[in-house]
DNA sequence: GCGTGATGCAACGAAATCGTCACCCCCTCC
DNA sequence: GGAGGGGGTGACGATTTCGTTGCATCACGC
């Protein structure tokens, strides 16, 4: 999740490694043998390993189908450093699903674009944090809102209260309930702000403001789909 | 909160729940026939349901299936009430996809909590768009902030920032890369606002402001564990 | 150490944002 | 159709927030 694991016995290298890792902004940990290797990708659920191939005891191949064997790091991705020319090792090591793979001696510009490269590759998306219904599209995450497709300027003020509105489609959201939700008041406080900040929206939303309908004497609702008749 | 709409023809039924809703808390309105509740329920927009499923003229699937055909009900929860034993009712009703059903006669107790468990399944967006790491707490759908519990308040833009480095902790975000994120820049502009923002963010991070580490030439990076290398 | 470039920091003015108020309209119930 | 209450709307001032600038400070390569 937030560091990178380096497997290599020669502690020159990993030094190596470690340092160029740092200077690109990235955080290491190292292990010098592949049993260390596997107990610390279990425990400290690294981000990427950088795996050599040749080890003492227990050697790269190994490593990697153990750590394919274990849910808790069958999924990390593997960037594998071989020996150059070694063909079979790098046909080996692709043809097992490792991510990538780079042969020693290797230039640590080219060991940075691959690290990220990886990591790129495999970042989660956000965790589902859009909000999508019909033509509208909040994004939570950039705190952005999309009107089909095109990029609608709200305040925060303006995107909790969407947001509150649309995490219920159909249902009418109290006002108290609103004003509880988007400002934190407590209750039995009489305000108007909540209806300029409606009036607000349904302005921004153009044709769309219909979609939040007034339930007199309750509050606000969203539809989905604007009712004929 | 939030208003109840009983749908059941015999009178008595309709005084008991209402009574033990407004024990609990909840405002209820009543109808004693189908055509009455369904028009109640488009004026009215209650957060649930209760539905009698023996009622004169229109009955209970009837209701049901009016509801669902109407924008502006159909995304009510709907609570069945179904005479006990009547398995073939239950299998229906939740076929039709009714949220919940309870069968006659019924415990106060038990209706109540049903209430509740629906009321509490609908309210929560399907998304809880909770990201935690440590002592920090981000809530996507308030944009509220906490550290160790304590709310702390934070800029729209001071939010982004640090969700955008949140999300991938340990890792080194570009200038470039949260320019972009957080403000839509393009890349070659050159400003100082990110430096400015930062310094606030770790103002109002106080002391663990320096989990925000400086990745010189880089950019800037969140460490869930303060330093390691 | 020294110099260079990158970052930290404080202050400032501009702009965006917010909440309130007053006034009007509309809906609903007599 | 009248009264009363809730909601829509426009305007305004206060506050918050933002990006820039200038200067101090720091890290790193030499």
């Amino acid at each position: 999740m937030s560091t990178i694991l380096i497997v290599d016995d020669e502690e020159d290298i990993r030094e190596l490694i470690a340092l160029n890792l740092h200077r690109a902004g990235f955080q290491s940990i190292e292990a010098p043998d592949g049993i260390t290797a596997v107990k610390m990708a279990r425990k400290s659920a690294p981000a990427l390993i950088i795996l050599d191939l040749m080890l003492p005891q227990m050697d790269g191949y190994a490593v990697f189908k153990e750590l394919r064997n274990d849910t808790r790091t069958s999924e990390l991705p593997v960037l594998m450093l071989t020996a150059k020319g070694k063909l079979d090792e790098r046909i080996t090591g692709l043809s097992l699903g490792a991510d990538d793979y780079i042969t020693k001696p290797f230039s640590p510009k080219e060991l940075i674009l691959r690290v990220k490269a990886i990591l790129r590759r495999t970042e989660k998306g956000p965790s589902a944090s859009v909000v999508e219904i019909g033509d509208f599209r909040l994004d939570k995450n950039n705190l952005k809102f999309y009107l089909s497709g095109d990029p609608v300027d709200l305040t925060a003020t303006e995107f909790k209260l969407l947001l509150s509105l649309i995490e219920s489609p159909g249902v009418a959201r109290e006002r108290s309930e609103l004003l509880q939700k988007v400002w934190g008041y407590s209750d039995l406080i009489q305000t108007r702000t909540l209806d300029t900040h409606i009036k607000r929206l349904r302005e921004k939303l153009g044709g769309n403001g219909s979609r939040i309908e007034t339930v007199r004497g309750v509050g606000y609702r969203f539809v989905s789909t604007t009712h004929a008749s």
